[in-house]
DNA sequence: AATCCCAATTGGTCGGACCAATTGGGCGGC
DNA sequence: GCCGCCCAATTGGTCCGACCAATTGGGATT
């Protein structure tokens, strides 16, 4: 018999939900302390253990800064310095900030794995474009096709520090904003900008590797500008 | 005197980059179980609250997969099963790939952070400039307030994916090749460099920032590539 | 030989203790 | 009365010890 077994929910996991929700809830505001972890343990009934370990998710995620003496405070979103802004927009803040960083990074990667490419690198990078031309239907597998391109783009540059902050952004991006790409629907427009891509890479062709992710990028960036813009209150 | 330092690592960040050192070297392999807690408590010298803070996060970079009752292990990555993963010992090489990446990331930082600085951003960006100012001395110091000056630089973007990068680039220095700054000893040419790129902030002018950032980590660059090349076989 | 059971191992959770940084209020000096 | 200093309370950071639940492996039983 096959284990089926769905892993088990840890606590922490779900104080980190209950501490978003009271975020997009408006319980708790943009800049304002959240609750002391001694308060919160009997608040939540947990521990001060499990507490902490979703702080720690949380500040990972953007949305909370802890600082030792003072307290735990809900980041500031984006800009909107005045008062009384949308508690939703936290959320978009983060996955713009997201996208803002790679709009910095891709195209340098890009560039670099133009340079740096081997035959194998081309291989595994046309594999993972053929691989994934039938199966961006579901948003999950948009984010795991995007996400295997750009982990195998990435190692091309054979640079570990470029590897390790890629990793971690799309995990970020997909572990806890997979509304991402939900919002972009075009598949089309992903595959012509990843062979795009791919074919400045085989021609080791830096500046176009690099000018086409930065359109690929820019896209994604205004698409999902308009499409948080749009779903405002 | 005033202790001057401006931010402590958390015990968990440090643990982080070094289990990540130990994959990326080889030294844990894919598929592998990580040594259990009460192990890796002794080995690394730190408690199991830490460890465990360190593993959530380890986790949610999607480096590490948590079994109850079985370990941890190092999760697959996608794009390289075919086994021949090459891992390469953390060394001189990493070091420039490092600054690489560095070379990438530091002047589209600082010109993101001439954009969005507030005051209070700056006036951290000064305290931090004349604190060090007497405490580059040792490569110890030199390291710390390199790592001060940047990850305030970093903060004042208020994008949370770049603090995030910083923290982690710069651990992996100082946790493993605070060599790095016994190679670079020239003092002045730190601190006025980072002036300069702090002048260009208070001016707001990101153009200026990102060429000044981009002058201060080539001249780095340059300087390592020629100690590590004399040193060399 | 196959099966069952139990003890050891491992991650998950809890509670208490102490440290360091920050803060605010009260006390003393002016 | 005002200013400044100091101390106690608060808060996050770290450590320690304990217990639980799931898994595993080997030995005892059948």
């Amino acid at each position: 018999m096959v284990d089926k077994r769905v892993r088990q929910t840890r606590i922490y996991e779900k104080v980190v939900d209950e501490i978003k929700a009271l975020i997009a809830s408006g319980s708790l505001r943009q800049g304002e302390p959240v609750p002391p972890e001694r308060q919160l343990m009997e608040d939540l009934g947990v521990s001060r253990s499990s507490l902490r370990e979703a702080f720690r998710v949380l500040e990972l995620l953007g949305l909370i800064e802890s600082i030792p003496g003072k307290g735990r405070f809900v980041r500031r979103g984006r800009g909107e310095e005045g008062g009384a802004s949308d508690p939703r927009k936290l959320e978009d803040g983060a996955i713009l900030e997201l996208m803002e960083a790679r709009r910095v990074l891709d195209p340098a990667i890009a560039a670099e794995a133009a340079r740096k490419a081997r035959s194998g690198d081309l291989t595994r990078l046309r594999r993972v474009l053929s691989a994934t031309e039938g199966s961006m239907a579901v948003p999950k597998d948009r984010a795991q096709a995007d996400f295997d391109f750009h982990l195998v783009l990435t190692e091309a540059t054979q640079n570990f520090v470029f590897v390790n902050i890629v990793k971690m952004t799309f995990n970020l991006i997909m572990a806890t904003h997979d509304r991402i790409y939900s919002l972009l629907s075009d598949k089309d427009a992903f595959l012509h900008e990843h062979q795009e891509i791919y074919e400045a890479i085989l021609n080791h062709d830096g500046e176009g590797a690099a000018r086409s992710s930065s359109r690929h990028i820019e896209r994604i960036y205004r698409t999902l500008q308009e499409a948080l813009a749009l779903e405002g209150p």
